[in-house]
RNA sequence: GGCGGCAUAGCCAAGUGGUAAGGCAAGGGUCUGCAAAACCUUCACCCCCAGUUCAAAUCUGGGUGCCGCCUCCA
C-alpha cells in the first residue's frame, strides 16, 4: 500500500516518496509565542503530530522540527503593556506552549529552535540573497525583491500583478515601510531597531530579523536545503510560506520541501477563529471547563485536516460521547482482560496485521483520511464495549478470549497512532472508601426482600443510596441482582 | 477585483464511475414492579441545471451558496 497526500504546490495528491528512503524529515510552522494557544492552534499541533506519528507507524524514522517565534512585534507589544521584556513574554509563553499540548498528549518534537537561537544562521542566508542580489537595504533595514524572483507566486498560485495591495482591508493604507520597498510586496528580511527594542549586531547596523528569514535559516541549519515536508496552517501559504520559499531558493537553487501540507482553519459560526475577530478560546479555557484532552483530539480528527471544522459546544459535546465510546473499548482489556485469561501487558505496539489494521492504513494513506480510520476504531470499540458489557450483565461471553485479546490490541494499537490513550487507572487511582463489597451484598439482599414484599419505596431507597456511593444496580431477568462500581 | 477551497441525513463525516462507511443525536422493541443498564432494531437517492456513460454523489460545462488568502495569523 502506498501513501499519498495533497501538495499545495501542485495542488495535486501525490505519491509520497521521501528524498532518502525510510527517512522523513518534517517541519512545521509553529507559534508566536506573545499568548496562550488558542483551538485553532491545537488543531494544527494536533494535526501534525498525528501525520509525525503515522509516519512512524508506517516505518519511516522521522525528524520532526518545529519553531518558536520569539522576536516579533506582537511580543514586543504585550512586553510594552506589561512591562516586561520581550525574552520574559517569551520564555513564559513557551512553558505555557509545552503545558497546553501535555494536556492535549503532542508528542514533542526532536527540536524547538527559536528566532533567537538561529541569529547566525539568518544572517548568513541575509548576506547570501544580497549578494546574489535578491536583498537590497534600504535605511537599516533590508527587503527582499519579490521581481527578482521569477517563481515567485508558484506555491499560492498567485501572480504579482493580481495581488492588489491591502485587499484584506485589514493593513492600513500607509505602510510605514513602503517608502523604503522598491515595490509593495516586497518584504523585510531585517528590520533596523528602534530605540528601546531589542536588537541584534550586523553588517547592516543594530535591528532584529523579520518573519519569515527565521524558518528558512532554521531549516537549513537543522534539516538542510531541501527537506520531506513542510507543514503548517493554511492561512501561512500566503505570504509566509511562499516568502519562505522565495528566501531559500533563490539561495540554494533547490527546492525548500517537497511537499507542502496545510491544515484547515477552525472557525466560530462559520468565520476563522483568531485574535483579531476576538472569538478565539484557548486551549486552556477549554480544558478548564473541563473538556476532555481526547475530547478535543477526536474532535479535531474526525473532520479532514485540510476542511475547515466549525467549533461548537454541540460539536465537543458529541466528540465527548464519542470519546466515551472508544474509551469502553480501550479500557476493555485492563477491566477484563485478567478474567479473560490474559497476561494483561501494556500494549506495546508490535506490527499487527489483520484486516482491521489494513482498513485503517488505506483510509490514512489516502491523504490522511483518520475520518476514516477512526470508523475501524469505533466499530472495534463498540464490539469490545458490548462484549464488556456482557461480562458484566451476564458474567460471560461466548467470543473466544484469543478474539477479544487481539481487537484489544488491535484497538490500543491504532489508538495510539492517532494520540488517543485512556489511562487505565483513571477511575481505579481514585480510593473508593465507601461501602465493603460484603455490605453491598448485604443491601441488596435487603432490597431484594423488600421488593418481594412489593415494598417499592423502599426498595428504591435503596437503590438509590447505592447508586449515590456510585454503585449500579442491575437487574436481571429470574430475579437475580448484579452490581458494579461506577 | 485576483487566487484557492468546499457543498452528502437533525448535526459531524467517509466515499472520487457500479448503486451511500463511521460517529453524535433521535425513534421503536426486548427485559423491568417502575427505572437504570444492557441487548436488538429503524433512520439519505448525495445544492441546482444540462451533458458524457450501459451505469455518476463520484467525470465535463454552467449556475447558486458558503469559506479562506491577497503581507497579523495555526
Amino acid at each position: 500500500m502506498t501513501l499519498t497526500l495533497y501538495n499545495t504546490l501542485t495542488r495535486r495528491q501525490e505519491l509520497f516518496e521521501p528524498l532518502e528512503p525510510g527517512k522523513v524529515r518534517m517541519y512545521y510552522c509553529g507559534v508566536t509565542v506573545y499568548d496562550y494557544c488558542h483551538l485553532g492552534h491545537a488543531r494544527a499541533c494536533i494535526i501534525w503530530d498525528v501525520v509525525r506519528r503515522y509516519l512512524q507507524w508506517r516505518g519511516y524514522e522521522v525528524r520532526f522540527v518545529q519553531n518558536f517565534t520569539d522576536i516579533d512585534d506582537k511580543i514586543l507589544n504585550k512586553a510594552r503593556q506589561e512591562g516586561s521584556s520581550m525574552e520574559e513574554v517569551a520564555e513564559r509563553f513557551i512553558q505555557a506552549y509545552f503545558e497546553d499540548m501535555g494536556r492535549l498528549n503532542i508528542k514533542e518534537a526532536d527540536e524547538y529552535p527559536r528566532a533567537t537561537h538561529t541569529l547566525d544562521g539568518i544572517q548568513r542566508l541575509i548576506h547570501e540573497l544580497e549578494h546574489k542580489g535578491y536583498a537590497y537595504p534600504a535605511q537599516g533595514d533590508v527587503y527582499y525583491a519579490v521581481r527578482r524572483f521569477p517563481e515567485y507566486g508558484k506555491l499560492s498560485g498567485r501572480k504579482l500583478e493580481d495581488m492588489q495591495a491591502g485587499a484584506s482591508g485589514r493593513v492600513g493604507v500607509e505602510d510605514p515601510e513602503a517608502s523604503k520597498k522598491q515595490e509593495a510586496n516586497d518584504f523585510a528580511l531585517w528590520k533596523a531597531a528602534k530605540p528601546g527594542e531589542p536588537a541584534w549586531e550586523s553588517s547592516w547596523g543594530a535591528g532584529r530579523p523579520g518573519w519569515h528569514i527565521e524558518c528558512s535559516a532554521m531549516v537549513r541549519d537543522r534539516l538542510g536545503d531541501t527537506i520531506d515536508i513542510h507543514a503548517g496552517g493554511a492561512d501561512l501559504i500566503f505570504p509566509h510560506h511562499e516568502n519562505e520559499i522565495a528566501q531559500s531558493e533563490a539561495v540554494t537553487g533547490k527546492p525548500l520541501a517537497n511537499y507542502w501540507v496545510h491544515n484547515g482553519m477552525v472557525t466560530v459560526n462559520g468565520e476563522k477563529m483568531s485574535k483579531s475577530l476576538g472569538n478565539f478560546i484557548t486551549i486552556r479555557e477549554l480544558l478548564d471547563r473541563p473538556t476532555d484532552p481526547m475530547a478535543i483530539r477526536l474532535f479535531v480528527l474526525m473532520a479532514q485536516y485540510r476542511k475547515p471544522i466549525d467549533f461548537t459546544q454541540d460539536a465537543i459535546a458529541a466528540a465527548q460521547n464519542g470519546w466515551n465510546t472508544l474509551k469502553e473499548g480501550l479500557l476493555f482489556g485492563y477491566e477484563y482482560g485478567g478474567q479473560l485469561g490474559w497476561a494483561v501487558r501494556e500494549a506495546e505496539n508490535p506490527p499487527i496485521q489483520n484486516p482491521q489494521v489494513e482498513r485503517f492504513q488505506s483510509a490514512v494513506d489516502d491523504d490522511f483520511n483518520f475520518a476514516g480510520g477512526l470508523a475501524v476504531l469505533f466499530e472495534l470499540a463498540k464490539e469490545l464495549r458490548k462484549e464488556g458489557n456482557l461480562l458484566v450483565h451476564q458474567g460471560k461471553t461466548e467470543t473466544p478470549p484469543q478474539v477479544l485479546e487481539q481487537q484489544w490490541h488491535t484497538l490500543v494499537t491504532l489508538a495510539q497512532v492517532l494520540g488517543l490513550a485512556a489511562k487505565a487507572n483513571d477511575e481505579a487511582a481514585q480510593p473508593s472508601p465507601g461501602l465493603s463489597d460484603a455490605e453491598i451484598e448485604a443491601l441488596i439482599q435487603q432490597r431484594q426482600s423488600a421488593r418481594k414484599a412489593k415494598n417499592f419505596a423502599e426498595s428504591d431507597r435503596i437503590r438509590n443510596e447505592l447508586q449515590a456511593q456510585g454503585i449500579t444496580l442491575i437487574d436481571q431477568a429470574g430475579g437475580v441482582t448484579r452490581w458494579h462500581r461506577n
